[in-house]
DNA sequence: CAGCGTAGTCAAAGCGCTTTGGAGTATTTG
DNA sequence: CAAATACTCCAAAGCGCTTTGACTACGCTG
């Protein structure tokens, strides 16, 4: 041990250590640290000046032990089995809802599991209870998780909804259904025809509903819909990329596209440059932005046309509703109706969207 | 309670109970499922299968409090408190730790922190007891977290190094510095002179290390530094436009970049693109490439060229050191040698850099 | 047959905290 | 002046697990 670390080093102080230096009892100190009235002023500040000295703070395992609550919120983040990816957007959501946990006193506990292990570790952490509340991230259209969840007991908020589950539970989603028709619906109203959709994972609800909003905004102006210009995968710059090639170098090429996250679109704009076409002029975007910290679209004129939606305040939000559920809960509220909040995305015009352009030039294959 | 979820609801149990029930004491139960010798094979197969038949797992809080071992690694990740971001490169590497701390046993704690609050913050969770061990994250210059930690004889590792501290301590970090002298030389045999440096927060020990190698490849052919080509910020997009166009602008603009992350990178090209100019002819880029999961540098000629290094492996090799350090520590074998291991990055050549074009031809301001 | 090792089991203590149910003083009240 | 009423404080139980130390039954050795 050297010298710089041995000044500051505290010896590990428990209850019963600090309470015979003060030559009090174990539950008078405990009550005086935790703000019960039936401890006088002036021992209180006695207690805690000694707590403070001695840099005690009580052990938190056996607090939770003691008290029944873990003050902890499981995250069980997926990674793509095949790809070994988070994404992103955990980032921001979680420091949304991580700002709400400290603000509360509750810890957040990770797990990155791949997805196909997923049921089996909801169960196993709820089990254990070594949390007190669950967030589902990324449901999938009939997510099994979340009756495993509703049978175990255990509070729960799931970020998106499953459309396979009827039974009510706890969610907090943004309406992407409406957010995808309103952005098929501006390209239409630019003259735009040729549409193309490149959306997440086909298994994901999100998804789901997007491609429904999509589809809903062309067929009610009576336009097919193509297969052909609708693609579903993890969200990369470069499935962006990709995809938008291969879809602009056939003959008939769409004219606009609606990206379900801005880091595919930054793959689509460099496909359309890379195709000596121009970024907004003749080939429009439109996406869905979910503001993620380090890929601002802002600026006077933000470079991507977008329905806006941040996910650090959905983090924010859906962990702000959990900890409400388990304080309800304490308080012997019994089970109430679930709680559920849908977002409205908020649509800017950016520089990648531009009224069609009538001869259109082919991409250079 | 609907239906579905009272199929699957199983009733909490705990030792006790499954010991009753089963007509054997706590302690066989315990020793049965936990891998003792001392119970007989016939036994333990009745315990393991009443355990598993009434889902029984032990409680967390409970385990810990008696063993001891919190089984849990806290990570505690840095918010910038202006901008409220978190850097999208800790997605990658907790995914990396996460699956090591999986494969053990262990939990990960999260806690997203502004980076004002960090020494209070991990002093806490130190004294909590609520982990065996931390991560260090984004060290700074001199920083303040590791003498704190040293002081609380808790386990850690620092992804990164902080130059300012002498005492040894556990670390695991790439050789930035080469790895910038290497990037910066690339371009000077390319016959690049002036070449500018987007780097990460001048506040970061990793920054400095960085533009230490970039100051020495220059400095080594007798090119002059000019400070007008550093820039130093948080590693957005953003960043990266403003400051390449910036840059640009200028009567005697640089003809290659050296950037620290692929994010501003994708901002740096977006810059050179809009100014009218060839990525990869008019400008080079080399950048620092962390490989991050949905920015794949991939490809036969990847986009980047690039020194690269997989933060995902770094936050699994941080995460196995520290495991191995928990180990040895319980094991007895006292405060062996500090843990250190460096990474060297990878040089791979993408199509972001060319030979220096002689007639430079001026952005548009 | 006394003595002993061994395999299998258990009761009870303990981890560090909270909380229940008093108990001892000091202060008021009838 | 006795009794009721705060006001402080405390001993001990309990949270669910592990682990220590002992105990029983059995087969074996000498």
């Amino acid at each position: 041990m050297n010298f710089q670390s041995a000044l500051i080093n505290f010896p590990l102080m428990n209850l019963k250590q600090l309470a015979q230096n003060l030559g009090l009892s174990q539950t008078t100190v405990s009550r005086a640290l935790n703000g019960y009235p039936e401890v006088s002023e002036a021992t209180r500040r006695k207690v805690r000046e000694a707590a403070e000295a001695h840099n005690y703070r009580p052990n938190t395992r056996a607090k939770s032990l003691a008290t029944g609550r873990a003050m902890s919120i499981g995250h069980v983040v997926p990674v793509s089995s095949k790809h070994e990816m988070v994404n992103p957007i955990f980032s921001d959501f979680i420091s949304g809802a991580g700002e709400e946990y400290a603000r509360a006193g509750y810890d957040l506990l990770l797990s990155v599991v791949a997805d196909s292990d997923h049921e089996r570790v909801y169960r196993d952490i709820a089990t254990r209870q070594i949390v007190d509340g669950l967030i589902v991230h990324a449901p999938t259209l009939t997510d099994s998780r979340i009756p495993i969840l509703q049978g175990l007991d255990i509070p729960f908020v799931v970020h998106g909804r499953s459309s396979g589950i009827t039974s009510p539970y706890n969610w907090l989603d943004v309406n992407n259904r409406r957010a995808f028709e309103r952005a098929t619906g501006l390209l239409l109203d630019l003259g735009h025809r040729r549409i193309a959709l490149l959306n997440g994972l086909a298994s994901m609800d999100f998804a789901h509903r997007r491609c429904d909003g999509y589809k809903r905004a062309l067929l009610d102006r009576n336009i097919p819909i193509d297969p052909d210009l609708i693609a579903h995968d993890e969200m990369t710059e470069n499935y962006g990329y990709e995809a938008a090639r291969r879809m602009m170098s056939a003959v008939d090429r769409p004219t606009a596209f609606v990206v379900s996250s801005i880091i595919p679109a930054i793959g689509v704009r460099r496909a359309i440059l890379d195709a000596g076409l121009v970024f907004g002029r003749d080939v429009s975007i439109v996406i869905h932005d979910d503001d993620l910290s380090y890929f601002r679209n802002a600026g006077d004129v933000p470079l991507f046309t977008a329905v806006r939606s941040s996910v650090r305040q959905a983090g924010q939000r859906a962990a702000a509703m959990l900890l409400e559920i388990i304080r309800r809960r304490d308080e012997g509220h019994g089970s109430d109706a679930p709680v559920q909040f849908l977002m409205e995305a908020e649509l800017t015009i950016g520089q990648s969207t531009g009224p069609l352009v009538t001869t259109v030039p082919n991409a250079r294959a």
